[in-house]
RNA sequence: GGGGUUUUCGUCUAGUGGUUAGGACGGAGCUUUUUCACAGCUUUAACACGAGUUCAAAUCUCGUAAACCCCA
């Protein structure tokens, strides 16, 4: 439609964490301006000081970059058409509102709160809904009707009033959506929306929202489809200030939805369901905590991916994706109009591919941490060769205790399933001989220790399975993890002799 | 109540008049293995419904339904 230079904005209100909704629509907003070459700003759209929750902004700022989104204008990072927290932009709005009424496309309002409740109320009584439109605003306290004088009075002597947009009646809005195509909405279905009230002087959102696209130059508006119905609104408002010209081209991305049941994702999903709805953790208060992405363990590339996946796809069927090839591959055209249902089982396996594509050094490394609020040393080197022995079986780095534990400490007890199954009448005795024949090995490796058994296991004719699971049983204490040679190679010698010990001695016979 | 949007396996999705409707997650099974896992193979399961246009419809048109979103 033209050719200027592609910018677009993330416009969250600072009301409380920002979910993961939130973060997708951040992300394709990235991708389309990294795609284009061009800017991707931040506005913190706190206009409604009712919701203002501190530590909000610091928490989208801090998701974001986690994310690996980097700003090229917002509130840290400034820019020229700073200040980008509406808060700041007060005296920007009025002159917009007062434009609106001089050239008679919005006007004011002095009606009480309780004479609209009444209004209300009363239609209510009658099974209507009550619509402040054309139907009604003539006998409203409006500009409309009260002379110019009076209003002046009004106003000096201290009512409380409002702009509201006048919505025209039946005109058929014709709206352009890069995802959806074309919407039309009849203007007598919608009302006449405040604009901008004295109380404190601030714009409603929609005002806000648009002289802040427009003075920001933003040429493409990407947001989520719970939008979609106040659209009319601002392309008429875009109209009304003359704008159209510099009208930003229109996005509405599905929404996303609960893993089961009706309605959009939400903060209560993952509490019942056990998982973040949030990218990094949220204290709420001392002692009420919403889980994040981040410390569930999640990396950031993992994250970054599954959020793509929801409701755009790249027209082949490759699904792991760099940050730089989803830039790559974005396209608004390729983005579904269908709202997409979480799948938190999806979103660890995603984690998972991320995780075994790592080095054993650098999982080794993220679980040092861990291992040491376990109050355990070990060995870095040995820390890697444990990692690649249990990394295939992990989702997240975090697991590597419950999956390598018995490398660190020798088990405390042991399966009962396992021992019933395998620790019968004369295993005590095998487990000796064991014991025995690995003592004599010199070179301890893992060639020499699994020919070691395996040779007293065919020179004595016994099972392979019965005598290896129940090494296995000794070494682990359960019947999992990886192959016994394995592990007796990095346990040493000693502690594997122990461990055939400990058990002969428990477990006895 | 009004308006808008949406509808392909349980979930994420491919598909734009002619396909055995494809892939991934999940489920099931098999193979392999000393166990768990990985891997490999197999399998499971979908075009919301009803008309119409057409030789031919998941795909185009019209209805209906349901779900969701926004406003009240």
């Amino acid at each position: 439609m033209n050719n200027r230079r592609v910018r677009v904005r993330f416009a969250p209100s600072p009301t409380g964490p920002l979910h993961i909704g939130g973060v997708r629509t951040a992300l394709f907003n990235y991708f389309f301006a990294c795609k284009h070459g061009g800017d991707f700003l931040l506005r913190i759209e706190d206009t409604d000081s009712q919701r203002f929750v501190p530590g909000a902004e610091e928490y989208i700022n801090e998701s974001l970059r986690w994310c690996g989104i980097k700003i090229d204008e917002g509130v840290r990072e400034g820019g020229p058409h700073a200040p980008y927290r509406q808060s700041e932009r007060k005296p920007i709005y009025k002159q917009y509102a007062d434009k609106l009424v001089e050239s008679g496309n919005a006007y004011i309002a002095f009606d009480a709160p309780d004479v609209l409740d009444k209004l209300r109320t009363d239609a209510e009584a009658k099974g209507e809904a009550f619509i402040y439109n054309y139907t009604i605003r003539e006998k409203m306290e409006t500009s409309l009707v009260l002379s110019a004088s009076e209003v002046k009075q009004r106003i000096e002597r201290g009512d409380q009033w409002v702009v509201r947009f006048k919505m025209p009646e039946n005109e058929e809005v014709v709206m352009q959506d890069l995802i959806r195509g074309e919407v039309r909405v009849n203007t007598s279905t919608l009302d006449d929306k405040v604009l901008f009230k004295s109380s404190d002087m601030l714009p409603t959102y929609h005002l806000a929202n648009v002289t802040d696209d427009y003075l920001m130059e933003i040429s493409h508006v990407i947001r989520g489809e719970e939008w979609l119905p106040s659209l009319p609104l601002h392309v008429l408002l875009y109209r009304a200030l003359n704008w159209e010209d510099k009208m930003p081209q229109f996005a509405h991305l599905p929404l996303l939805l609960k893993p089961t049941g009706n309605g959009k994702l939400s903060k209560r999903d993952g509490d019942k369901m056990g998982f973040p709805v949030f990218p990094l953790l949220w204290k709420t208060g001392e002692n009420e905590i919403s889980r994040g992405y981040r410390e569930d363990g999640y990396f950031p590339e993992a994250f970054v991916n599954l959020l793509a996946l929801l409701g755009w796809n790249s027209g082949t069927e490759q699904e792991l994706f760099s940050m730089d090839e989803l830039i790559e591959l974005f396209s608004i055209e390729r983005v579904n109009k269908s709202g997409a249902r979480f799948d938190p089982e999806k979103a660890k396996w995603f984690n998972h591919q991320y995780l075994i594509r790592k080095t054993d050094k650098e999982l080794a490394e993220m679980f040092l941490p861990i291992l040491e609020q376990y109050n355990f040393d070990v060995p870095f080197e040995k820390l890697v060769r444990i990692v690649g022995l249990v990394k295939e079986r992990l989702n997240f780095v975090h697991e590597i205790w419950e999956q390598a534990s018995f490398f660190f400490e020798r088990p405390l007890e042991y399966d009962q399933q396992t021992v019933a199954k395998f620790w019968k009448e004369d295993t005590a005795a095998i487990m000796n001989e064991v014991a025995d024949v690995v003592s004599g090995i010199e070179k301890w490796d893992v060639q020499a220790i699994e020919h070691s058994i395996k040779e007293l296991i065919t020179a004595k004719g016994y099972g392979m399975g019965k005598v290896m699971n129940a090494v296995r049983l000794s070494l682990v204490g359960a019947s999992k993890g990886p192959g016994v040679a394995d592990i007796c190679e990095v346990l040493g010698k000693d502690e594997t002799i122990q461990r055939f010990k400990q058990a002969v001695a428990i477990l006895g016979k």
